[in-house]
DNA sequence: CTGATTATTTAGAGTCATCTAAATATTGAC
DNA sequence: GTCAATATTTAGATGACTCTAAATAATCAG
C-alpha cells in the first residue's frame, strides 16, 4: 500500500488533470506544498510505479491504475465528509480538513459500511460526486452562478471550494445547497452579483460566483 | 503533533509499564516490531522531548505529560471501536485493526462528537475503560476466571486479547460481554476449564481463562 | 530566429525511522 | 566473586521524502 504522503499526491494530479488537462511540476509543487525539485522526483517515481505516465517537461497524466487509486482516495473522503454532517452533526466548513486525514485509514470494509449506513449516497455535503465503488463518478453538468444574468434564478448545487471560511461565509449569507439564487443585478465593473435569496439579498463577488454551480430555473422564480 | 509512528511508541510504552512496570528496549522492541537498536533511539527521543524519564541499561517510565499522551490515544481507539460496533455494526473481533489507524487521525473535535454520539461511554466493546476528556481512567478490579474454581460463576466484564482469532473464537463458543460463566470442572493437569454458557459446556484453556476477567457472582448462578 | 525569461530537471545534502554489527553493561550460574 | 550469557547501547549505513543551488530545456517577446 501507498504511504499518505503517496495517497496525497495520487489525489492532487487528479485533481489538477480535472482543472488544467495535467499535472506539471509547478501546479503540483504548488498544490502539494513542496519544492519543484521534489514535485519532480514524485512524479518520476509515480512513473516507475505505473501510476501516471511522465512526459519529461511537461508533466504526468494518471495511468487507468493511477485513476482507480485516485477515485478510491475520492470516495473515502467523500463519504467521510457526508458521514461527519449528517451523524456526527458537523457544518460543511469543518469536514475537508477531517476527511483529508481519514480517507487514509479507511479500510474496504469500513469504507463499505460508511456507504451502507449512508443509503449508498451519490454527492457529498458541497454537492461533490462520490464515485461508486467501481470508481466510476457520474459527471453532473451545471452552470457557475457568474455565467446567469439579470433575472435568472440559479438553484445551488455544488460549491467547487474546500476553504473553510468560504463555507461558513456562504452559511451566514443563508445560502446552502438548494438554495434559490434570483440574479438581481450583475455589476458591470468587476462582475459582483446581487442576488436574492430566501427573501434577503446579498452581493457575491464574481470570483466566489465562479465556484458556485447549479441549474439554471425555467421562468425565473 | 507527533507522527503516528512516536504515537503508537507512546502507547506501547504506557501498556508495557502497566503490565509489567516499565518498558525495556527487549519488550518495547518486540511490542513494536523493531530492532533493540531502534528501540533504544526512540526511548532517548521521547526521554529528550520530556514524554519519558530514561535510565540507562533499565528502560522508560512515562513523565506525566507522557502518560496524557498516551490516554488521549488509547481514548480515541477505544471511542472509535465502540463507535464502529454501535454504530456501523461491527463485531467486537473486527474492530481493533480499524481504531489502530482512526485513534491517530482523530481531532479534538472529532473526538468530543464520537463521544458525545455515545453517551459519553466508559467502557469500550472489548470491556476496557474508556478514559475520560481528562484523561483519567478508573481501575475497576475484576478476577481473572483462572482464578475461580468449580461451583463459582464468573460473570464476564474484560477480554484482555485484542487479537481477532481469540474474540472470534470466543463469539463462536457464545460467549460475550455480560455472559455468565459457571465453572463446572477445573482440570488439574494444565488448568482448563468445563464452564458452562447458556446452557450449554465449553472448554476453556488456562491460557485463555487468564485473558477473561469478570465479576464473582454469589450464590454460585 | 534569437535572446531573455520561465519551467523543469539534476546534483548534493539533510531528517526520520529503520537496520546490522560491534562494543559495552548487567545479570545470573557456579 | 568470576565469568559466561543476556540485554542494551553505539556506530555506521539505508530508504523515503524533503530541501537549495546549479544546470538545462521550453517558451515567449521582439
Ligand atoms: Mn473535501
Ligand atoms: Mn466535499
Ligand atoms: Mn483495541
Ligand atoms: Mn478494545
Amino acid at each position: 500500500m501507498h504511504s499518505v504522503i503517496v495517497e496525497n499526491y495520487i489525489k492532487t494530479i487528479y485533481q489538477l488533470e480535472n482543472l488544467e488537462g495535467r499535472a506539471t511540476t509547478s501546479l503540483l509543487s504548488e498544490k502539494m506544498q513542496v519544492s519543484p525539485a521534489t514535485a519532480t522526483d514524485m512524479m518520476k517515481r509515480l512513473a516507475d510505479e505505473g501510476i501516471v505516465r511522465h512526459e519529461p517537461y511537461r508533466g504526468v497524466r494518471l495511468t487507468g491504475r493511477g485513476k482507480k487509486h485516485a477515485l478510491k482516495i475520492i470516495r473515502r473522503h467523500r463519504l467521510w465528509e457526508l458521514f461527519l454532517v449528517q451523524v456526527l452533526d458537523f457544518e460543511w466548513h469543518e469536514i475537508h480538513e477531517e476527511a483529508e486525514l481519514l480517507e487514509h485509514c479507511t479500510s474496504e470494509k469500513l469504507e463499505a459500511r460508511l456507504d451502507e449506513y449512508l443509503g449508498h449516497p451519490t454527492v457529498d455535503p458541497h454537492g461533490h460526486a462520490i464515485p461508486n465503488s467501481n470508481g466510476e463518478i457520474p459527471n453532473i453538468e451545471y452552470i457557475p452562478l457568474a455565467s446567469a444574468n439579470p433575472g435568472d434564478t440559479v438553484r445551488l448545487r455544488r460549491v467547487n471550494d474546500d476553504s473553510s471560511d468560504v463555507l461558513q461565509y456562504l452559511s451566514q449569507l443563508g445560502i446552502e445547497l438548494g438554495s434559490d439564487l434570483a440574479i438581481v443585478e450583475k455589476i458591470a465593473f468587476d462582475g459582483t452579483m446581487r442576488v436574492r435569496v430566501d427573501g434577503g439579498e446579498q452581493f457575491i463577488s464574481e470570483k466566489l460566483a465562479n465556484h458556485l454551480f447549479g441549474e439554471l430555473m425555467k421562468g425565473g422564480a
